[in-house]
DNA sequence: CTGGTTCCGGAACTCGTAGTTTCGTATTTT
DNA sequence: AAAATACGAAACTACGAGTTCCGGAACCAG
């Protein structure tokens, strides 16, 4: 399926693409997922609605765009030990997960997951698979480096890092100075034994 | 804060709080939560809108008491080795949250949660404080027992042991045969330093 | 330059749902 | 008996998602 030709007729604008996306993130970090409405994003972004929907299907999809926009969920490159390479990527998850704006917007998303096929795709296509991809890299060094004796459950430490940071912030909100760290070494514990 | 005694006028019945409980599970369960309308409801239940509105004060929180409706969140017993706990403890959250409308529903009240301080109070206490206090006297037993050098971080723990089963469930939708006991064990590792 | 196509902002519109109110009636306490 | 609260049913209000139409602008092919 390659990308299509130029289409005949004025071809969409740019900007508009932009204060879409900004308009979006600006009232999600203001007045969270359940307070957007769809008005309020055309106004602030000086768009009519039907430019908005032309773009997007749904209201979740454009939470869920303005989101994901600009995140980068391959992990930060070998640093020369498991340890060390958790902790990157703990921080790397909890820098972003410490927006409001992506926070509110990815849990109120979850919500719709379940729903909404098309978003369910999304959402794994865009998150789930890179980031499996990503941690299954990151354990297979740890194995060539000697660290590990066998590949552990890459799925399950998944589920159990990526959830960790996802129930902390359910319920506290943010993450406390050094928080990433701990959780490397409670990780890092889980699957070498050491403690 | 002590029950008011019997007050004037007719008094709620009984029958009518079941049947809404049940009606908004079965709907849950059919529909998932954003198919879920008060309107639905009260057909199913055979009820006015209003005794509705006189129970509950939003749709979440209807949503909320009937995916809570039945839950005991506390761990079972002592079985005797951390290990044997974990399992236990992991069974009792697999079980409950294997449930499609307890989960659903809990899963979409995520979403709402920080938009709505009251169900984020509701939230806390009845779920968050029971689980860390379970959490908190399952690893003590550890430590009585030697099985722990000392007392881990519990709010840690607790957020990656829920957490890991929400994030499972979200990318999988079912826990496989055996998931808890895989999960306990990644868990105990991460607690003992043991594989 | 012209006609066809797609875009633009703006506004009006449809439709569904949350939540409120009203009505006539039933059940309880004082 | 009177006051208070409950009940089911239905009408009602308020508001937001998504659609459609407008006059006008930008692009392509001929």
């Amino acid at each position: 399926m390659a990308t299509d030709g130029p289409r005949a007729g004025r071809p969409r604008d740019n900007r508009v693409d932009a204060a879409i996306v900004a308009a979006t993130r600006e009232l999600l970090a203001e007045v969270g997922y359940a307070g957007l409405t769809m008005d309020a994003v055309a106004a602030r972004a000086g768009v009519g609605k039907a430019a908005i929907y032309r773009r997007y299907s749904t209201k979740p999809e454009v939470a869920f765009a303005a989101a994901v926009h600009g995140v980068d969920l391959r992990p930060p490159g070998d640093t020369g030990s498991l340890l060390g390479d958790l902790t990157a990527l703990a921080e790397v998850i909890v820098g972003h997960l410490s927006n409001p704006a992506a926070s509110r917007a990815l849990m109120s998303l979850l919500g719709e997951i379940g729903n909404d096929p098309e978003l369910t795709r999304q959402f794994l296509t865009t998150f789930v698979e890179p980031e499996v991809a990503g941690n299954a890299e990151l354990l297979q060094r740890a194995v060539d480096r000697g660290e590990l004796a066998e590949m552990p459950d890459v799925e399950l430490f998944h589920s159990a890092f990526g959830g960790a940071v996802m129930a902390w912030l359910l319920v506290h909100h943010r993450p406390p100075k050094g928080f990433p760290e701990r959780l490397a070494r409670f990780m890092h514990a889980a699957l070498t034994g050491d403690t």
